[in-house]
DNA sequence: TATTAAAAGATAATAATTATCCTTTAAGTT
DNA sequence: AACTTAAAGGATAATTATTATCTTTTAATA
């Protein structure tokens, strides 16, 4: 029994042979899309069905276990969840990371122009990475 | 001829009835899904072709003349393209609205910590808004 | 080990998006 | 103002993405 199988179960979800490989392909690749989670199940389950990545990704979100990530111009990608953070996305290269930003002025400022009670951000930079520069 | 006309001459666009009116949707929403511009659409052409919304949708992308704009579980939303802005959104009533933010020292401090070379941004802010607190 | 609700797999159904093909038209050209 | 033509619109088929249904299997608990 590794560590998700505690994780999971936490969130209400059973630990099932699957859904531990999820995990550890999201914990794995840090993000990755539907497609590529299906491509990478079948290779430790050759006849799994797209239908229970569908249902493990949504009952997941359900329980915030993994989050949405949605990239302009790109398809959604999934990661577990963790503290709220950016991300910052190649153009080049395609490489997704995560980045620590401290958005308080910004949201205060958003705050107060807007009269919202701000909950949550999402911050999406892209350009290029020091490799593709 | 109205100032659309024009402006989608410029992105190389012939200026045709549908798209005229497709423009006018969007400015008028401010931000729509194809599903609501469609609806909008079939008032005005009673027997439009939701695959000339899309394929408009798509030529006017890449023409650059709209964008689109990815909000966390919402359906993806378009809008004419304009200054580079943010968009704060409301959970309750689900106004969508834009929002000037400076975001300069945000993204010079991603730029150091990641050695990207960082061209766009896209902030997306959620919670409530005035009337829904 | 037995029980059972939940999950997996197969596959049908639906929704979203794109492709094809034929007709119409915007925007130049004469 | 009529002529030309590449592009756009409409109808609809095809494809892709996602969800629903149903039967079998299994994780979790007793
Ligand atoms: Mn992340
Ligand atoms: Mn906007
Ligand atoms: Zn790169
Ligand atoms: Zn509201």
């Amino acid at each position: 029994m590794n560590n998700y199988t505690e994780i999971l179960r936490q969130h209400n979800l059973k630990a099932t042979p699957q859904r531990l490989e999820i995990t550890n392909a999201l914990y794995t690749s840090g993000h990755i899309s539907i497609e590529n989670l299906y491509d990478v199940m079948l290779k430790k389950f050759n006849s799994i069905s797209l239908a229970t990545i569908y249902k493990n990704i949504n009952l997941m979100l359900e329980a915030s276990f993994i989050q949405e990530v949605k990239i302009p111009n790109e398809k959604s990608v999934y990661e577990l969840t963790k503290e709220t953070h950016s991300h910052i996305i190649c153009d080049s290269c395609g490489e997704i990371r995560d980045i620590e930003l401290n958005l308080d002025s910004v949201i205060s400022n958003a705050a107060q122009s807007s009269n919202y009670n701000i909950k949550k951000s999402a911050l999406i930079l892209s350009g290029t990475c020091k490799n593709c520069q």
